[in-house]
DNA sequence: GTATTGCTACTACGAGTGTAGTTTGAACGT
DNA sequence: ACGTTCAAACTACACTCGTAGTAGCAATAC
């Protein structure tokens, strides 16, 4: 398992949107910035950082036709965990427990959210489980 | 309450140490920077670092008697908690569950330490400080 | 009282980042 | 065919960050 490149908050942006369009050109992915309100970069600065971030081993690029189609390397969640577990190391001196701590006391998450996820992880981890949602909402 | 600043990493590092040592001259900081193992930094590195910071208002520079002496601006909590806001949002759209289902498997969290969180909040206003010291493994 | 030491202030500089212009090349319409 | 158009590659530039050298200054040591 490769450990997830490094990115700048600019590329993060950018993943961000393959990882919601799936694949996409320079035009839809600047198009997906705009859209969530990131402001208007230039079509040029869309295409150097989807440039870095192929070169970076992120994006993988299908070059067979033009426009290039750009497609994330990896999945979303293999790097959030890996962003996660630098920021709890890095912040948080590795203290998971003060995290989420933090969070409640945020309430940035609420108890009940906090047994839900206790039950979630109880469940037997089974292969065969009835139709899982493992679709995540998309957030209104 | 104003919002705390934004800190570089290597900022950060050094309001570890004023943390940790609850007020510090250059010397000291340095000192304490060499014995968390993150390298040798020059006396005048500390220096630039604290000057930033105090020029940011992240610290509070005692000028009183020489060499100076400095002091956290913010509290530590105050500080963790805006970084895990900001971080909650930028990497996890603000989907906490997510994120603390992330740590658990990940195995940054144990079931039990989940528990044990809950107990907490669910206890009444805590005047009982019980001596609860929970050793993290480091990842291998 | 001058040399030494230790501290602060100012300045520098290279790498990385965000942003975008310029050049080149290929496909498309007429 | 020929220019128009759009996309890709290359190049540029300002800004920040990490790091540290040098200059100036104050107390101290002979």
């Amino acid at each position: 398992m490769p450990r997830t490149p490094e990115l700048t908050p600019a590329e993060f942006n950018v993943m961000k949107t393959l990882w919601q369009l799936g694949h996409a050109t320079v035009a839809e992915a600047r198009a997906e910035l705009v859209r969530r309100g990131g402001g208007e970069p230039a079509y040029t600065t869309v295409m150097t950082l989807l440039g870095r971030l192929a070169t970076k081993g992120a994006v993988i690029v299908d070059r067979e036709r033009e426009p290039f189609i750009y497609k994330p390397a990896f999945a979303r969640a293999s790097v959030l965990k890996d962003r996660l577990r630098a920021f709890l190391d890095d912040v948080f001196d590795g203290e998971a427990q003060a995290m989420v701590l933090g969070l409640v006391e945020d309430e940035s998450l609420t108890l009940d959210e906090l047994r839900d996820i206790e039950r979630r992880v109880e469940a037997p981890a089974a292969t065969d489980k009835r139709e899982s949602r493992h679709k995540k909402d998309r957030r209104p």
